[in-house]
DNA sequence: GGCTCCGCGTGATGTAGATCAATCCCATTT
DNA sequence: AAATGGGATTGATCTACATCACGCGGAGCC
């Protein structure tokens, strides 16, 4: 349960085995449902979550009713609303789980006090923050600047493992196109693979 | 000159005089004339950059030619390529003075020294990315789901201060639509207003 | 067996915003 | 005062992608 959050953090940071105790009492284990929230839009994002198996999603709806993923977090990755989170305001997202999954739960009190005792953990959290911003901006300017074909392919190069297991329409929600224009691409992409 | 920098540093952490002195000490004051600049695309980004006076932008020119810009940053504010300053890899973005502006540049070797010796910086830091990160995952939400008219209200409620500075044509290309789109947006909305 | 839910594919049509191409304005420069 | 150059506007046209509408097949359930 513990293994992959120790590897995690032992590959940015280096923490005794006496560190790594008091961090394990710091988070609460969970296990999800295929389609159970974690948390649903206008509550307080209570918790920052380690994804330990299986696979969940973050999004918004919009005033239209469509949905828009902000994150595919497979095991092994982070998640939460930050914003949320840290303020205290009521969420814009929503998380679900897209599997059977089990994840690690921290409340913003344990957090503090993780911080607290353990500096090295303001450097992990830093760095893995850090991470996630240059994966962000890189994808806001690709928004901006690609077409959907290319979207996709660079989504496929960058995000295998969630293309075998994420529905093709989320990831149409991910990338900020309709199911109906992924569909085509990728007809036009396999006709057009064989023949170039 | 490093007033800016202690009163920015002092709102999220709390550090001496003498640890600022040394904080000071790792920085070098850059003056720039207008339309200079700090980085260009294929070069290594040395600096992390800290405006104290001015206006600048960072961007990336897409194969097309277009222009897509990533920050604007005024006075108080930090701007790099983060990916290219932590990695050593070249720059995708460039970084340009809008106006007359004065930084403070920190290499990557400096900076390392500055968290290592007020590990306080480490939280700063942390801090300062966290909330870059809210705010730019805010921007990639928006762009996928709002129209064009919509983005622009939301950026000039939110960057009032830049409005009033930065060409329109720049605005547009901060907002991922052209110029054309901008410039006949504002119409409306000006013919819209008096009228609604 | 039939029913319902989901995900996927596909055709016909609509549209926000891009592109192309002028023109205009205004502040500097010479 | 003419020339230059950056910025904004405006009209005509184009297009990538969205929308709408429908049908198909498989998995789970009664």
């Amino acid at each position: 349960m513990f293994e992959l959050l120790h590897s995690k953090v032992a590959e940015k940071i280096s923490i005794t085995e006496a560190e790594f105790d008091l961090c394990k009492s710091l988070f609460t284990p969970k296990k999800l449902r295929k389609k159970q929230f974690l948390l649903q839009e206008g509550e307080v994002s209570r918790y920052t979550i380690f994804v330990t198996k299986g696979l969940l999603r973050s999004y918004t709806i919009d005033d239209k009713g469509v949905e828009h993923i902000l994150q595919f977090a497979l095991e092994g990755w982070w998640t939460a609303d930050m914003y949320s989170f840290f303020t205290g305001e009521p969420s814009l997202f929503n998380i679900e789980a897209l599997e059977d999954s089990e994840a690690l739960l921290i409340t913003r009190p344990s957090w503090e006090s993780l911080l607290q005792q353990i500096p090295a953990f303001e450097r992990y959290f830093r760095i893995l923050i850090q991470n996630s911003l240059i994966a962000t901006q890189r994808r806001l300017m690709e928004t901006m600047s690609e077409t959907a074909e290319r979207k996709y392919l660079n989504f496929i190069k960058l995000y295998p493992a969630s293309v075998q297991r994420v529905p093709q329409h989320m990831i149409a929600s991910y990338l900020g196109i309709t199911r109906e224009t992924l569909s085509r691409l990728r007809r036009e992409l396999a006709a057009g693979k064989s023949s170039a």
